[in-house]
DNA sequence: TTGTACGCGTTATCAG
DNA sequence: CTGATAACGCGTACAA
């Protein structure tokens, strides 16, 4: 059907070799040879297969984004589109196709990570989502292919990683809340098997260490969506009704506590302070606009696309750590210490 | 380097052949040598390798999804993740892998769409975001391999599309304003190169015809982003100031408009009523919760991906129209024409 | 039931 | 500068 190197040899009156050199613009061909090699390639039409080419190569210039509960994880497309879009930009950048492919902690059980990346002849591999104890985790330091992972701090051979300074984000955030007055600040964390959940927790901590306010520490765990951070505002001030600032880990909980703080009849900010995580869209298009950490989401792709394109050439990749940025919009402010004192 | 069908074979004293149809559950073959066969390639950890058979089999059980500017598109990811998801669901639900590729208008130009689909053997693509003038629109009419469109009307013999039912949507929309009293009803369309636009412009000529109110098109087009919605609703009520309703092709140009309006201090949906398209995340988070038509993004997805595999088994598939569904929240309601008038 | 031989489209090796 | 020839890993007529 489709038109091959072989039938341009025959129609050039030369060998496929000859032909192959002339496409890949080797030198060691007669200018006019090439020429003419050229000009029928593109009369026929002539489109190179990847895959014959894979396989003799070795290689299949296709690195593959991995994603574990793309649906469900996280904040969802609200974190995940914009890490797509950098690797798919980058990857093309730099000549990678792109296939995507997700899993689940299930899923991972029965099928196992080299299934994936032998079928397809990945050359490298960026993972996204995975939780402390997902199998996928032994699967890659194993592996000889290549592999960045997204907000999994885990090193190896081949294999590095891209993520947030969370530890700092949050400390930034609490420290600015404590700035602001005030003493006793909820934490509203992600569930305990994301590495990220562990980090942000160290910032809030240091920040409350570093004002003396140690024996302050008030954490609930939720799992990154709105209703666990509704969960989690209940819980907080219901033990804890001195609470006035609530830090939490990603914006989709802070914007649930929110609401749930409203339903309890306190305003924010004038009540109590909301601090978010991740910046996402709808931060700035709730009422009031969140305050929150910005992540530069886009960024993590371009980079995992770079690192592993780098890892791909052997070289030895340092991981990539980003800077968070606190933003502060309307769901913060001072604490009203002398009104209510 | 990995293990091939040919280590096996030489591991349990058999040819390929035999080694290949064991592995394959071809039936001719005795039960023993099976057994044996499989047992070796698990101890030796074979994988098969999926280039080499895309080579030989002439097909590469991938579909491509490609979309055109991405990034920047209409809703960007507020619409695009979700079909991403459902498309990325049903393809692993059916046994084929994906790969992601992005375009533009411009590089449409520069790669043509068949070097995209033979490079990697694509069995079949879903193609989404193309405007009505892009070059892939006749490319893949011409082509030879399976594609359905999304939001884009067109049909041939390997080719057909799922959308939305944008005129009747539109309709709803329209017609429920009218209901609600309003006689003055502003249009901010999409651009004009968006298929959908002259769609969803038919469906509100529609319900003003059916309410006797033709000579009242008031049409501004935007595209699809919010800036061009506050810049519709500053345009439109200028020039109309008597308008008490706009219809809006995107929730993005609605929430656009709505902040235009407040700073030109109307109140939605006091003083005038919004109703927006898509119903993406944003819509019932603004304050107030946009009234929208809602788009079952995820099924978009998932549908191409039933109709691309049916087109593979080369049964003719008719179009899919999705329902609409309109969603009456906060920002719209009955014009206050006692108050008024 | 099993094996031989060939081909898929491409690149690489080595003579000429 | 050019051309046989052999891979790459797998599936499949055809034979045995």
């Amino acid at each position: 059907m489709a038109v091959t190197i072989k039938d341009i040899a025959k129609a050039a009156g030369v060998s496929v070799t000859t032909v192959s050199r002339a496409l890949n613009g080797y030198r060691d061909i007669h200018p006019n040879t090439r020429k003419r090699v050229l000009k029928i390639a593109q009369e026929l039409n002539y489109r190179p297969s990847g895959i014959a080419r894979s396989l003799v190569m070795k290689r299949s210039q296709t690195i593959g984004l991995i994603v574990s509960e793309m649906t469900h994880s996280r904040m969802g497309h609200h974190f995940l589109f914009d890490v797509i879009c950098g690797v798919n930009d980058q990857a093309t950048t730099l000549g990678y196709d792109l296939i995507l492919a997700t899993t689940s902690p299930h899923e991972q059980q029965v099928v196992p990570y080299m299934e994936l990346c032998h079928r397809r002849q990945l050359d490298g591999v960026i993972l996204l989502g995975v939780r402390t104890h997902d199998p996928y985790l032994q699967e890659v330091l194993q592996s000889s292919i290549p592999c960045v992972l997204i907000d999994v701090p885990v090193s190896g051979e081949r294999c590095s990683h891209v993520t947030l300074d969370n530890r700092e984000g949050a400390h930034q955030a609490v420290a600015h809340l404590i700035r602001d007055g005030h003493r006793h600040i909820g934490f509203i964390n992600g569930h305990r098997e994301a590495f990220v959940s562990e980090e942000r927790l160290q910032g809030y901590r240091l920040a409350l260490k570093e004002a003396g306010l140690t024996g302050e520490e008030r954490v609930f765990y939720g799992d990154f969506d709105e209703a666990s951070g509704s969960e989690g505002a209940r819980r907080l001030l219901a033990e804890h009704p001195d609470l006035t600032a609530l830090f939490c880990a990603s914006d989709l909980m802070a914007i649930g506590a929110m609401r749930e703080l409203k339903a309890m009849g306190k305003k924010v900010p004038q009540d109590i302070s909301v601090i978010g995580f991740d910046d996402i869209d709808l931060a700035h298009y709730v009422t009031p606009a969140l305050s929150t950490v910005h992540q530069p989401r886009y960024q993590f792709g371009t980079q995992a696309v770079d690192v592993i394109v780098n890892l791909l050439k052997g070289e030895k990749e340092e991981p990539v750590v980003l800077a968070p940025e606190l933003l502060i919009r309307e769901s913060s402010g001072s604490m009203p210490v002398l009104e209510k004192r």
